[in-house]
DNA sequence: TTAAAATACTTAGCAATGCTAAATAGTATT
DNA sequence: AATACTATTTAGCATTGCTAAGTATTTTAA
């Protein structure tokens, strides 16, 4: 159980986290939860009824597009997404609003004001 | 008018900058308004139907206390606020919950992945 | 001296998103 | 056969920023 203060701060950060990662190449919802958990060190920790929803509205927005896969070795199918053209050049615009963003937030903190 | 993105991501770093503020010395809302237009260069500008909210929960919390002063030059009065002595304690708690969490967030966009 | 603008606070209702919780199903392990 | 792991779906709640409107006082300008 975290803080309402920390659960706050990621409103946004997480559909956009898991954006950044589908632009990195084609994944799945659960492989997407291991490596939220992982590459954030344990700090998010998401349980599905948070991501797979992300992953709809991404879907809804055009950002990603997916696609049911056979699995090779095995029976069970996955869904697969993977970033269409919109969802790379909104990935980069994400990433720069959030360093513009940063930069608002932590002027707050440095000297008394932001200049 | 912002975008969805934008927007999301102020959720609990508002009420983290105001409490910021008011631990910086006795203000009120409608200074608050300013000061968060004018050092965030035009970036948190807030309607007051989203700052008062905001100081009433803090108020709630324990973080901050108002008292109505009566203006010395002006009559009309103003609701000023000041920090509590847990206030001031939750915001340095705020200041490194926002710093890991930048540095966890930063983490995923550096070199593929969080090391 | 009246009208407008600025100061100052309040509140109702909506939208977006993370959370809890539970359900479904196939696969692997013991 | 039972349990744990993989994998997806969905319903409902809580929090918080937004729009919008209203009240009231003070200052400025016509």
């Amino acid at each position: 159980m975290e803080d309402r203060f920390s659960q706050q701060l990621k409103k946004g950060v997480l559909e956009m986290l898991v954006l950044k990662l589908i632009c990195g190449g084609p994944t799945y919802g659960y492989e997407l939860l291991t490596r939220l958990r992982e590459e954030s060190h344990g700090r998010f920790v998401l349980k599905e009824g948070t991501l797979y929803p992300i992953l709809y509205r991404l879907e809804d927005e055009g950002l990603i597009a997916a696609r049911w896969s056979q699995g090779e070795g095995r029976t069970a199918p996955k869904k697969m997404y993977e970033a269409t053209e919109a969802g790379i050049l909104e990935n980069i615009r994400r990433m720069q609003v959030w360093q513009e963003f940063e930069e608002t937030v932590n002027g707050f903190y440095r000297g008394g004001n932001n200049a």
